[in-house]
DNA sequence: TTGACGTGTAAGGAGTTCCTTACGTATGCT
DNA sequence: AGCATACGTAAGGAACTCCTTACACGTCAA
């Protein structure tokens, strides 16, 4: 199993897109297909770089396949962001932002 | 000024150490990339992708030029993470848990 | 003014991502 | 058994990432 890297996992919008749609209950990968604009195999390989970052788990029912969200690893990038917390929140910042807009 | 998605300007390991040196105060783009084990130009590109996220600020100070680190992009990350919250704190995450370890 | 310094950019190439279509494989239905 | 269903995987190609070396340009110092 080659594992993926969380930051490169949540990266693409469609992967985070497929995350979205599991908050609300496992769905099927032919489901999950079924809402994007890509072909089926494309879903299907993101929902792999997924299972691989450990951010969806996969139950064989039958034929089909069920996807659960495993929000988990999602805790180590929540802490990273926090690290920066006290950055926004102060005019530390600030600097940065009039830059930004010049 | 092409801008880059923050996800993936953070997805980048060597993008994410920029931002950590840069939590202790600015830097000149040469210390930066004395700090890495990649050549100069390759942490200017890098330097580039963060600025076109507006994670890194620029200041020009002679001939040389100083980064700031501009976390407010964090702050939608953050608040993305958090949507998530309430899966990886309850047992909701649980089976996904199992499933990845059998 | 001449030369060293600090830095971004161009060019190029190996590797990766991300899509597509075609195929393979297991399960279920009749 | 035979065929449809639900899905993953293989193959292939366009586009992008991420590194390198070579170069360009503004700034400072003698």
């Amino acid at each position: 199993m080659t594992t993926t890297d969380v930051y490169e996992a949540i990266a693409h919008p469609a992967r985070r897109q497929v995350m979205e749609v599991l908050r609300d209950g496992p769905r099927r990968a032919g489901d999950l297909a079924g809402s994007f604009a890509m072909s089926r195999p494309a879903v299907s390989q993101h929902l792999r770089v997924l299972r691989e970052a450990g951010l969806v788990a996969e139950v064989r029912v039958g034929r089909e396949r069920h996807y659960h969200l495993n929000a988990s690893p999602l805790r180590a990038v929540n802490e990273w962001t926090k690290r920066y917390q006290e950055f926004w929140e102060s005019r530390l910042d600030e600097l940065g932002r009039i830059l930004d807009r010049p």
